[in-house]
DNA sequence: GCAAAAGTGTTACCCATACACCCATGT
DNA sequence: ACATGGGTGTATGGGTAACACTTTTGC
């Protein structure tokens, strides 16, 4: 930083409002869903956009992004969740009413609770992500960023487990991989990886439960220590990744 | 993003000055090095420091990065190099003067020319990385997260023909990964994979160059229009890659 | 001739894929 | 009985790693 120029005039140059905004990623009725709020003023009032808001003098962009989604999901305690910055938006004329830099995080939820609606009594609600769009603002393509970035990771971290709740079977830790991925997997190869990974998922002893209502009750497991995947587990259909 | 609160008084809150904070790094004579410039002025002087600026009111940060790119290294022509935004650090006490929110970027630079001091006329040189320790502020860390991402990103990424000029020899760009990795790669092995993925790398018809001052003269290359690696050149040493 | 660097060829093994098959539960 | 989902076993093939070998230059 070369503060030469402005030295310590704090005023020196027109304010940056800095914020954060919000993709909250879940899984309900096996499709990826993302909390949405709808905007009560203008501009794109009516418009449904990611929940956020603004960094606090005293917080990080991190501190501020977990409370926003404290109270945005209306959750009491966010501390487990898994919360990532994903990486700023800062072209000038993004929000037409000032200059605005905004940090966007991607925060994955196990259970979707009804949206509680906020500190601001503004409507909110889960929507499939691929009727998401349009959003205000860029958020399309900031929630764009945040399906890419959690696709990709899902290949060589152990994120997966982050949609899933405390408990879960392997079968419900494919169905993250699935949905996320679009792409079916094929069982006994993903369960061979999953438990030939060491750390990946650890096995809750004598625990068993239905799934699908009929079926063999399945054995539980629950996230184990490891946060990375070596060896990955890629996508299939390898052609078709260019970009 | 919920502006119910602050609404539209740009001066409701503390000013957050945003800057950008850049990793330039380049490959000197086999080894990683990153461009450092030393502080005039307190806080930390005297202290290596990462190249910065602020961000202009009518600049995105990406657009100040690149302007503090051609400023620091003199570089008349400075669109054809590789900027990446990092990720941004936003502690509230990073800078012990005022809030200041910084977007890192990595920048990769093919040859290493002296540094030019930029505007204000601080030292400027270039550093090898495994010395460059310990920066001012939190450059530290800034500078590892540049490096731990440029290293990830050589495995599934294009990336390292970054480094290297308009015209290059596979040895060359295997110097690139063993530089970054610091591990040693199988010279044919390495070749496979390279010409094997369409779009990495495209033969220059009939040249050839002397690398070392002996041996064979080696056949010349460019960087192809592919930008991901498919399949990945996955580092060796498939242990200790825990996080 | 020798060293050094580029470039080619070959083999063995790992591992992922694909698929067949068995188990336990609800209806 | 049968559908549904969990769980186990196995053969085949592609790709990578490891290493031997040839080629071309400078000294």
């Amino acid at each position: 930083m070369a503060f030469d120029k402005a030295d310590y005039d704090k005023y020196a140059y027109e304010p940056f409002a800095v914020t954060v905004d919000l993709a909250v990623l879940t899984i309900r009725a096996g499709a990826l869903h993302v909390l949405l709020v709808k905007r009560g003023q203008e501009p794109f009032a009516g418009h449904w956009a990611l929940p956020g808001g603004f960094v606090e003098p005293d917080e990080s962009a991190e501190t501020a992004a977990r409370r926003e989604l404290a109270e945005e999901t209306g959750l009491a305690d966010v501390t487990g969740l898994h919360l990532e910055q994903l990486r700023t938006y800062s072209e000038p004329d993004r929000d037409p009413r000032m200059r605005v830099v905004s940090v966007a995080f991607a925060a994955l939820l196990p259970d979707a609770p009804e949206p509680h609606g906020g500190s601001d009594a503004a409507e909110a609600r889960w929507v499939v992500c691929d009727i998401a769009l349009p959003l205000a603002f860029d958020h399309d393509r900031i929630l764009a960023d945040a399906r890419e970035r959690v696709g990709a990771k899902l290949e060589y971290t152990c994120l997966a487990t982050a949609f899933c709740p405390a408990e879960f079977t392997l079968g419900e830790l494919q169905h993250v991989y699935e949905t996320v991925w679009g792409t079916a997997l094929d069982r006994p190869n993903f369960r061979r990886k999953v438990l030939a990974t060491p750390g990946f998922v650890e096995p809750v002893p004598g625990a068993a439960r239905l799934t699908g209502g009929r079926g063999k009750p399945a054995a539980l497991y629950r996230a184990g220590a490891a946060t990375t995947l070596q060896p990955p587990l890629l996508r299939p259909n390898r052609e078709g990744r260019s970009a």
